[in-house]
DNA sequence: GACATAAGTTATCAGGTGATAACTTATGTC
DNA sequence: GACATAAGTTATCACCTGATAACTTATGTC
């Protein structure tokens, strides 16, 4: 049992742990992501995540609030962010994307409040100065509306999962409505 | 304690059950309805209840089956269907509507497959064979998106229930934007 | 009116939850 | 090299979860 001591750095912890939270958070929603499943996976013990994010709902915060940068998606060309936020949403690489955690908390009481609060100041605020005019606000809420809807029936429920050709047909429908809502910019 | 005693009627009782469990998933998700606050909501004990429906999956799985009743909606001008689709979804009043329990059941694994099944079976399906043409399904789908992402936004995140304007707002845009998918039924 | 049946109950089980207290040990500093 | 501190652990608490076993009692039928 003379294994190496594991090596002690509070910083790689806590990364590890926010990407441990942020996979479980996607995949099984809030309420079914345990502490303890979580800590495993980041290798640690779940006092010790504890004491780093205080409380479930600290964690959950701390791991939204990491995971829903839009990283670079609103720099390039204005006519192709449709279809940018489509790829972003939708890289089965990329399983943590803002959608998928906001789709799978909203419904939990505990949670709720969270993901509306940090949701708005990093997601859908930064997005409506992005996208300006009038209705900014509207408009950016109407599209991550589509973007989360989408992961929800795409990833979670296997009726588009199961048939590639509806998918196809689906993505291609929300990058262009997406698209039409940036450009309507205009009128209204 | 000399009380009436209870009157007994299995049929009254499960569709007390039935109701209560409605509301609970609709309200908090699946996983974070108890089978005892239910059961208690429907007047009865949590084993009379799990006597009727196996387990809380099977609750659910009937609860789901009565609540997605299209009723009606899809009887009436072809051309108002957007606006008939909003008002069911978004009446005050009738707070267990299908998207209501897509939206907060599609997290959970225990409850996404069922979700799916019914989900295509009793909404999808029939709302695709009413639509008809090509791409019936895939624009059926999109549909029932739109509707289960307003309601997460619309009813869980204060994000728009903090505005009404912008409620009116995107309510709008979603009966236009439901219509609009119906319509479309002649091309591609 | 006895009786079988179904509708209902209470008590309980085994396991999982978030959280906390108390303890150990690696690590950088003087 | 002693030592304070922070990083980590194990053990445990109080509570809630779905589910089951065993018991009671209302109700319609012959």
């Amino acid at each position: 049992m003379n294994t190496t001591p594991k090596r002690r750095n509070a910083e790689q912890t806590k990364a590890r742990i926010l990407l441990a939270a942020q996979k479980a958070f996607a995949e099984v929603g809030y309420a079914r992501a345990g502490i303890r499943d979580i800590a495993e996976a980041a290798d640690i013990s779940s006092p010790m995540l504890l004491r780093y994010f205080g409380s479930k709902a600290g964690l959950f915060e701390a791991a939204l609030t990491d995971a829903v940068s839009l990283a670079g998606v609103m720099e390039g060309d204005r006519k192709e962010i449709g279809k940018r936020l489509v790829a972003l949403f939708n890289d089965p690489q990329q399983e943590i994307t803002p959608p998928a955690i906001i789709a799978l908390s909203a419904g939990d009481p505990d949670a709720r409040g969270i993901t509306a609060r940090v949701t708005e100041e990093h997601v859908i605020g930064p997005f409506a100065r992005w996208l300006g005019g009038p209705g900014a606000e509207a408009r950016a809420t109407e599209i991550f509306m589509l973007a989360t809807s989408f992961v929800i029936y795409s990833r979670q429920l296997p009726i588009i999962t199961n048939n590639p050709a509806r998918e196809m047909e689906i993505s291609a429908w929300l990058a262009q409505s997406i698209q039409a809502i940036v450009d309507e910019s205009g009128s209204a």
